[in-house]
DNA sequence: ACAAATTTAGACCGTTCGGTCTTTATTTGC
DNA sequence: GCAAATAAAGACCGAACGGTCTAAATTTGT
């Protein structure tokens, strides 16, 4: 890794919680350069513009919580711990603190930024997919009854834990998360074989 | 009405759908002097500043909806019928078209700026209310079931719809939110008597 | 319709914005 | 450890920002 590339890095890895906070629109170069310590030519002679900073930021966060959510559901071996699993990263409300990725750039870029907005959108499937999977899986082996559609499930909950999320920042309190979450754990159970 | 009164009226109005699509930090003072066709003069004499446009904004975009929102409950005879309405509203992407003023003031907000998370705050429990009303109000009248808890429905239906706003907006298409109200009334209808 | 009061226009202000470029400092390969 | 290559500093740029203030225009009460 060159000297470059790992400057880079940091500053994605600095800007990322910045701008997740902030917004794009509401973070400026100076707020970059102070958080890294560093000056326009280190922040410009590894990034075209403030905008590349901006995306690959939300592809650091991105990755950065799929990758948690991923391995909390590797981690369970049945239908149900992997779906647990998965529900209790989102109650953890430190792997959001500053928001969902997904939501703070989805609700900035959905009428300014076409380019964020797609990224935003495959964010979205393939959370959905996550839940998907699981409950898919858990009808293949006869874990969970055929009658649930696993297509409505994961868009039900994924919506659901968004909202939740939204609450969670407003009313300064995981209070209505958990009650989603307890919801969501009790209706999947009602699933099950 | 003076005409001071009538300008600053017009100003908001014409300002609130911009704010919230664009964001506050991404609203300019010369984007909300393109669209009234009004000088700085004619904004400073009748606001403070751009913060307090915002605040007014939100307010006012909250205040329509509100208002149709509430109408639709009005308009139904039973918590069914009520909720139903309701529900018909969100279903309408026209309602919310540049998303909904709590998702996108909300998001901004959260880390930001304290007094407009205060009203963001207002908001949410006024729109959960008024799911809560409902279903409390069809339990007394002995419409539904004793064993749904009003609190936690509010809470889930809020969460889900304001995801599928979410999910709306970015994927470009209503067929999540559609999902979502039809799996949200096949709930209800479950507890009917 | 006219005078006083109010409202709006727009020139002006200092600041901050994103971004460039040359100079200096630091890595890097040998 | 030294030279060539690369990376970072920071002065500089024009544009746009939010906001002020005076002068002109318009509304208002009579």
């Amino acid at each position: 890794m060159s000297k470059a590339e790992r400057t880079r890095q940091f500053i994605i890895e600095t800007s990322a919680p910045i701008i997740n906070k902030k917004g794009m629109a509401g973070t400026s170069l100076s707020d970059i350069m102070e958080a890294t310590k560093l000056a326009k030519g280190g922040i410009y002679g590894n990034f075209e513009n403030k905008e590349e900073i901006c995306k690959e930021s939300f592809l650091y966060l991105r990755t950065q919580l799929s990758t948690k959510l991923n391995n909390a559901v590797a981690e369970g071996k049945s239908a149900k711990e992997k779906l647990f699993n998965l529900l209790n990263v989102y109650a953890n409300d430190l792997n959001t603190a500053d928001g969902c990725p997904i939501l703070n750039f989805g609700t900035e870029a959905d009428d300014t930024n076409p380019v964020m907005k797609e990224q935003v959108k495959k964010a979205i499937h393939s959370a959905q997919s996550r839940f998907f999977t699981i409950v898919e899986d858990g009808i293949k082996n006869k874990e969970l009854s055929s009658a649930v559609n696993p297509k409505h499930f994961s868009i039900k909950v994924f919506a659901m834990i968004e909202g939740a999320i939204l609450c969670r920042k407003i009313l300064g309190s995981d209070e209505q998360m958990k009650i989603v979450l307890e919801s969501i754990k009790t209706e999947f159970e009602s699933y099950m074989l």
